[in-house]
DNA sequence: GATTGTCAGGAAAAGCTTTTCCCTCTTATG
DNA sequence: CATAAGAGGGAAAAGCTTTTCCTGACAATC
């Protein structure tokens, strides 16, 4: 691995604050406090060592910075996903929320093996990364990293197990009680809970979450929740089944906007007419599958971006000293469309 | 931004090179061969070194270590797509391939701006990147990054206009033939293309592959290709229509999967038997979306994280003084569902 | 016994920037 | 005029690891 040849094959020799401080007529010192405003200089000096900064095309080498100030200005993400639907959106709040710190993310993908976490976590603080967020796929608490680490953690989707490190997570109740709030202000009374694997923390909780919504309205699911997969094969199965059971059902709220269509297409086949008869919400806001959903999916959002973006800004703010240890709920919101 | 507070609340003082050497009774340049196998020691005070380290969990400041030898073992990842549907297949692909060199990725979103691409490139840069990929998420040719790059660059999926760069795109007419092939052999004659807008590279090439791919079978399409958008509501339309003023069809390709589910659900509620009657075959091996297909989707694999793993390959050589510049085709392979 | 060679490990420099401390020159003040 | 103060900028250290060069000690050889 790596041999020692040339590792600059285009642009040159990097150039370096040496250099511009010749190219001014100064020393090294006076030329980083002329760039970084630092210092007692007269402003004509700085003036001259800023053009022969631009002229150089100057950038400076980080890496010495970070050496220096023991600050790296980067954080490493860990995801237990391979990227997928629920890490996507986290990042990119998590991005956004880095960019205005001039922080930039290392990205590692532990594919849920604990072996591959820890030779990330180590790789990660090797590097002296300010700061580690954890992005999980599911929301079922998971195993702190390690104690006593020496940079601050923040947990994001998937909670830590251990109540004091910092968790950001969605409200997994809350967004059923938006389902169900809708559904019965657009009218629907009989209403059904049709959505994934029981061994699922928001399979449960967000069932949890239905029969309480329905109880402060004093009412309650026509019949039990009904737990499967997140798939589309099982909202069909599922659909077919309740309209045997209880055909008068004029509601559904869904675990997901997977289940979801399975369920829209599983009612609409069986003559079912959708929004008129049944009224169905989802969750995730997943475009490409609410969206494609005929009728297009009313459906939860339960906030990743912000999750994402919550969970950056906590870091950073425990990185300058200002720690937030606890659970940190983001907050849900409806998205309405036809169904 | 950024208070001087305790940048380390948990865990105590870092423990450097020089902790090892003072509990193993040597010096931080013994302690250093010892570790990393250099010089030449007695193997009692290796072992008493490597034991030391163990005790402080040691681990090197690779920061001090990139600014002397001038590598980071760290390579920058820009993608212009937000994590979307493509990138995240490449960059897999991609981590796959660094891992095995002990190099980690730094992740930046342009979503498609040119000044914060510009902005990000800065950042790499600084950073002291070893190398760069570009992940697209069009077919299309992008403008290179900039000329005179101090560090090698790969363009994955999208590649650059400047073809004695680096590129590693997908094979759009082989993707064709495979379909086209696979429609042939499993008997269909009156074969149609259904596929996306004309404005993407990747929906013209897909269609001239089509054509090609009849025209060596002395075969050809009993229609002009169909151009429309990537959506369901596309494919269904188009369906329709395709059934109106060609009846006999008996095999569609699609120029995505998200077509192709559209095109099945339009067939099949105009009551045409699939696959019985009419074969189709999409694009991109999209899971939730093939799999969740009636019947499941016959669709062609782009092998887009094999892209992200050539791409990663072929920056570790160029890092290494190895270039390969030009096209890199990575070819597709066809994965068989129901349909 | 003196010289040469080898083995084990120490000392110090290098890598690049920032920051602290200090020096010099100018200007103001008594 | 002499001293103090302030402005402007230089010199050098610090941050941590690796690597090069060098020194001492000991053994072997003549």
């Amino acid at each position: 691995m790596t041999q020692q040849a040339d590792p600059r094959p285009a642009g040159a020799r990097r150039v370096g604050i040496a250099d511009v401080a010749a190219l001014a007529g100064v020393s090294p010192g006076t030329a980083s406090k002329a760039l970084n405003g630092r210092g007692n200089l007269r402003e004509e000096t700085r003036q001259r060592v800023r053009a022969a900064a631009e002229q150089l095309g100057f950038a400076p080498n980080s890496v010495a910075r970070s050496l220096l100030s023991g600050r790296t200005f980067t954080v490493g993400i860990i995801t237990t996903d391979s990227y997928g639907r629920f890490s996507i959106p986290i990042m990119r709040g998590v991005e956004d929320s880095l960019g205005v710190g001039e922080m930039i993310a290392f990205l590692c993908d532990s594919r849920d093996d604990p072996i591959r976490e820890q030779h990330h976590l180590r790789k990660l603080l090797e590097r002296q990364v300010d700061g580690l967020i954890v992005a999980g796929r599911r929301t079922d608490a998971r195993q702190p990293l390690r104690d006593k680490l020496p940079v601050p953690v923040v947990y994001a989707f998937a909670r830590s197990a251990n109540p004091d490190d910092c968790s950001v997570v969605s409200d997994e109740r809350g967004a059923a009680k938006l389902a169900v709030e809708h559904l019965v202000k657009t009218g629907r009374r009989r209403i059904a809970h049709i959505t994934g694997p029981h061994s699922h923390a928001s399979s449960r909780e967000r069932a949890i979450g239905t029969t309480e919504a329905l109880a402060e309205l004093s009412m309650e699911l026509i019949s039990e929740p009904l737990f499967g997969s997140w798939t589309e094969t099982w909202g069909r199965f599922a659909a077919a089944q309740l309209l045997r059971t209880h055909p008068d059902v004029d509601g559904v709220f869904c675990g997901s906007d997977v289940v979801a269509r399975g369920v829209a297409d599983g009612l609409r086949e069986a003559g079912v007419s959708l929004p008129t008869q049944v009224g169905i919400v989802g969750v995730d806001n997943w475009g490409v599958v609410a969206e494609a959903a005929r009728p297009p999916l009313t459906t939860v959002d339960l906030g990743l971006e912000e999750i994402g973006h919550r969970a950056g800004d906590l870091l950073l703010a425990a990185i300058d000293g200002h720690p937030a240890p606890g659970i940190h709920v983001v907050s849900s919101h409806l998205v309405v469309r036809e169904s």
